[in-house]
RNA sequence: GCGGCUGUGGCGGAAUUGGUAGACGCGCACGCUUGAGGGGCGUGUGGGCAACCGUGCUGGUUCGAGUCCAGUCAGCCGCACCA
């Protein structure tokens, strides 16, 4: 009887193996050439879901596959273990939010190991251990020196449910990202991280990251939003007061008719007060305050506002427009303040025609269709300018960088450049996080924790309330302390910092995780930096991946790393899907990672999640499709099973000696070829599995043979369990083992192939007429261009197939096809 | 509205440089094996009786187009009053 394929015994079996010898322990070997793969670390739910598994299997072949290839590999594993659902739970159940916490990790951490992981755990960090966040702190204050963090007073955005403050990237459709609940606005002192500083350079660095998706690339591009334009500055009449505008279309400064102002604007206010305007403004301005992000902006056709009773005076021609003030335009963008030019655009236009202001056209576009005096809409594209003075005649386009130049000799404007990108707010009003470690002296101001005393330790003597304030209020410990500098009597900061802090130098930490004296040496991370295959979720696109972008950058310029991008190379991974949708509770059609696990094993789940689909698209999940992968391991173990049973003990050199058998050398070592090319440059795991199923549905037939070259089969079977290895591990040691081998698989070269052996000398020869496929034959292989039409042509079939044709011309490609041109 | 991606059998998906469309797998059908069931093994499986027709649709380039170009439709994703 033959041996069955007990993949529960088996998988214990190495997981329990791979543990006790540390095969995956990693170090500095400055002889070896190194290879960091790293998969984006999860938040530790307490349970795996489909995701996971498909993005730690992807990462797993990688690291598998080039540790085979004789890398030094990295794969580090760790936790982003501080974060809202602790905190929720914490006030739902009464479990402390660490407990909760490091639960959920022993769990995760039994699943990861389930799977057959190839993770070196003792480079393992969790960003809630003191440990780490010590050194998250560290950082903290070596921003705070270098002047990349500071403390504001602004209108913030207000997530009522999480009862906390989000960063704009965690603003979704104006709404929270975490729970869909809209999100208001409240004037709050916060601290912020000055990205701006670097938006040039995260702009300008896409470009030298040829292994990035384009994809993300345009979305973090879109993010940053450069534009270049010009400041104009316009004199507020009867003011000392001067209006400075931002805009890209200084061609159009003659058709300037008003003025908008963000009813925010520190102006208005001063501008309005003690006239008969000021209970209208403000009335205005109330109105738009109460309103949360998604309110301000569904209104986005129908234009509001109000005339604040002022007019400005444009430079260029002394002339007098009224300023109003409406929500269309932000204050967070460029001045606060626009120039407002309705025949040249959409938004202007609207709200011309509903308040009657006039429309003066500056371009021309010189179409029949388009009438520039009597405007249905906008005309935003080019043409020659006209109304504008020494301007007039101009190409529009053209004309704007001279605008700008008479501007700036006139000094009333200057070319500027703005961004959408805003400096990211990282104080969060909650408990489960890194507390800030910031102090305030009233006679220092605010002052950073010193060195020697960190990590400030999360209190545990606290009320989990849920409501607004931070829970670090409610312990009666944690605020006294003294001032590092004067050491008066100060005050902690309450606040905690974004999680995306923790996770944007986690990458670097496992570089040397254990490390008490620093965040991380600079050899080590010069040794591992940078990663060479990053791989998570697309929805990481812009917070997390911009973030650790930015943490590169300036822990860069402060010395501690000498690369300034951290991911060379990024994949990300399409969803997991099932019937079409998203996965999900509420639904009702989630597949637990654990059920599949416990009926096929984790090679199956493994295999099938690799194979369904190339890792970059969504990914439908199928049962039945299962089914097959698990039906494929057991083809496989049968097949070498019955190599072993046979006691074929032969240690021959392998001769070909029929055409069977060069065929089969050929598959095997075009096999090798095209799973390595996959494997490497693709990443197309589904193909690479595909030419492998190939491999033994070959190797099934070939063994029914009556002349068998054992030799051969062996060598067949050994390369099969060897290339099979990074995608489903237990079964192939399994095996490995039983067919005699004491070393394990993980320290096995990956094969390489015999070019030799891919030489075919025949080919299929395609013949076809006027470019349709009429016939195959069998040619010898390497044949010139007139040899292979002579050859064709000298066949029966084709004889027959172009005698009645007027040939008029014949297209060869040598080993490849013949075409006949017929009229 | 702006930017991007994707459209291939009943289904997931192959076709890497323009050169055999549908590899591989699922499903389905039939046969063999088995006391039955399950499992396994094997054969077939885009449409059409056929000539032929077939990669969302309409054109174009080419000896030859799933692949390149122009337009168009549909779906998905990102951004969205950014001056």
């Amino acid at each position: 009887m033959e041996k069955k394929y007990d993949f529960k015994r088996i998988e214990k079996k190495w997981q329990k193996y791979w543990e006790e010898n540390n095969s995956f322990k990693s170090t500095e070997d400055p002889s070896k050439e190194k290879y960091y793969v790293l998969e984006m670390f999860p938040y530790p739910s307490g349970k795996l879901h489909m995701g996971h598994v498909r993005n730690y299997s992807i990462g797993d072949v990688v690291a598998r596959f080039k540790h085979m290839q004789g890398f030094n590999v990295m794969h580090p594993m760790g936790f982003d273990s501080f974060g809202l659902p602790a905190e929720n739970a914490a006030i739902k159940h009464g479990a402390l939010p660490a407990e909760w916490t490091w639960n959920n990790i022993a769990e995760m951490e039994k699943q990861f190991k389930q799977l057959g992981l190839s993770f070196d755990w003792e480079r393992e960090v969790q960003t809630c251990n003191p440990d780490y966040y010590r050194w998250m702190q560290w950082i903290f204050i070596q921003f705070f020196n270098k002047g990349l963090a500071y403390k504001k007073e602004n209108p913030v955005n207000w997530c009522p449910s999480c009862q906390t403050v989000l960063a704009n990237e965690q603003v979704v459709d104006g709404a929270c990202e975490r729970c869909k609940t809209p999100v208001g606005k409240k004037n709050l002192s916060q601290w912020y991280f000055k990205i701006t500083d670097y938006a040039e350079q995260l702009l300008e660095n896409l470009d030298d990251l040829p292994g990035w998706p384009n994809k993300v690339k345009l979305m973090q591009k879109n993010w940053i939003g450069k534009s270049i334009g010009a400041n104009i500055d316009f004199k507020i009449d009867e003011t000392d007061k001067v209006l400075k505008v931002f805009t890209t279309r200084a061609d159009t400064l003659f058709g300037c008719t008003y003025m908008v102002m963000a009813p925010e604007h520190p102006f208005v206010k001063e501008l309005v007060e003690g006239t008969e305007f000021e209970s209208k403004v403000e009335a205005y301005i109330e109105k738009v305050q109460h309103m949360n992000e998604i309110e301000r902006t569904s209104t986005a056709n129908e234009k509001t506002g109000v005339f604040i009773g002022k007019y400005a005076v444009n430079p260029v021609n002394q002339k007098k427009v009224p300023i109003f003030i409406s929500d269309y335009v932000l204050m967070g963008y460029g001045t606060g303040a626009i120039m407002a030019v309705p025949a040249h655009d959409q938004r202007d236009f609207d709200f011309a025609k509903k308040f009657g202001i006039e429309i003066i056209p500056v371009v021309d576009g010189s179409s029949p269709e388009i009438d520039v005096n009597n405007l249905k809409e906008a005309f935003a594209a080019e043409g020659n300018m006209i109304n504008s003075e020494q301007f007039t005649g101009m190409n529009n386009r053209k004309a704007i960088p001279e605008m700008i130049k008479w501007l700036s000799e006139q000094n009333i404007g200057e070319e500027t450049v703005n961004y959408k990108l805003r400096d990211w707010l990282i104080s969060r009003q909650r408990y489960w996080g890194t507390p800030i470690p910031m102090i305030y002296c009233e006679d220092c101001g605010w002052v950073p924790e010193k060195e020697e005393n960190l990590p400030v330790l999360l209190p545990t003597d606290v009320e989990f309330t849920g409501k607004g304030e931070s829970p670090l209020a409610t312990s009666k410990t944690f605020a006294k302390c003294t001032c590092p500098k004067c050491g008066k009597e100060a005050k902690r900061e309450l606040d905690t910092m974004d999680t995306f802090l923790d996770s944007s130098w986690y990458f670097l930490r496992y570089c040397d995780p254990n490390n008490s004296e620093k965040a991380f040496d600079k050899e080590k991370a010069d040794y591992w930096m940078s990663v060479d295959q990053y791989i998570g979720g697309v929805e990481h696109a812009i917070l997390h991946l911009m973030y650790a972008r930015f943490f590169q950058m300036a822990l860069h310029d402060l010395g501690l790393v000498t690369g300034k991008e951290p991911f060379a190379n990024l994949l990300t991974q399409g969803m997991v899907n099932k019937d079409g949708k998203k996965m999900s509770k509420s639904i009702g059609n989630v597949v637990s990672p654990e059920e599949i696990i416990n009926k096929y094993g984790a090679d199956t789940a493994r295999l099938f999640i690799l194979f369904a689909a190339p890792p970059e698209k969504e990914l439908d999940w199928s049962d039945t499709g299962v089914e097959g992968s698990y039906r494929f391991l057991n083809r496989v173990w049968r097949l070498v099973h019955e190599f072993i049973e046979k006691d074929y003990h032969s240690d021959e050199a392998i001769k070909i000696k029929s055409e069977d058998d060069k065929k089969l050398n050929l598959t095997i070592n075009a096999t090798i070829k095209k799973i390595t090319e996959d494997v490497s440059n693709r990443f197309n795991f589904n193909t690479a599995i595909s030419s492998i199923m190939e491999l033994v549905n070959e190797l099934y037939k070939y063994k029914e043979k009556d002349d068998v070259n054992i030799p051969l089969l062996k060598d067949a079977i050994t390369k099969l369990v060897t290339i099979l290895a990074p995608f489903t591990p237990h079964i192939c040691e399994e095996m490995w083992q039983e067919l005699g081998h004491k070393e394990s698989l993980i320290d096995v070269s990956w094969p390489d192939y015999d070019e030799k052996a891919l030489v075919e000398d025949t080919k299929t020869i395609i013949v076809q007429i006027n470019g349709k496929l009429k016939e195959k034959l069998s040619i010898p292989a390497g044949l010139s261009r007139e040899d292979l039409e002579n050859a064709v042509r000298a066949d029966e079939k084709v004889i027959a197939l172009i005698s009645d044709l007027n040939v008029v011309k014949t297209v060869a490609v040598p080993d490849k096809l013949v075409n006949f041109v017929a009229k």
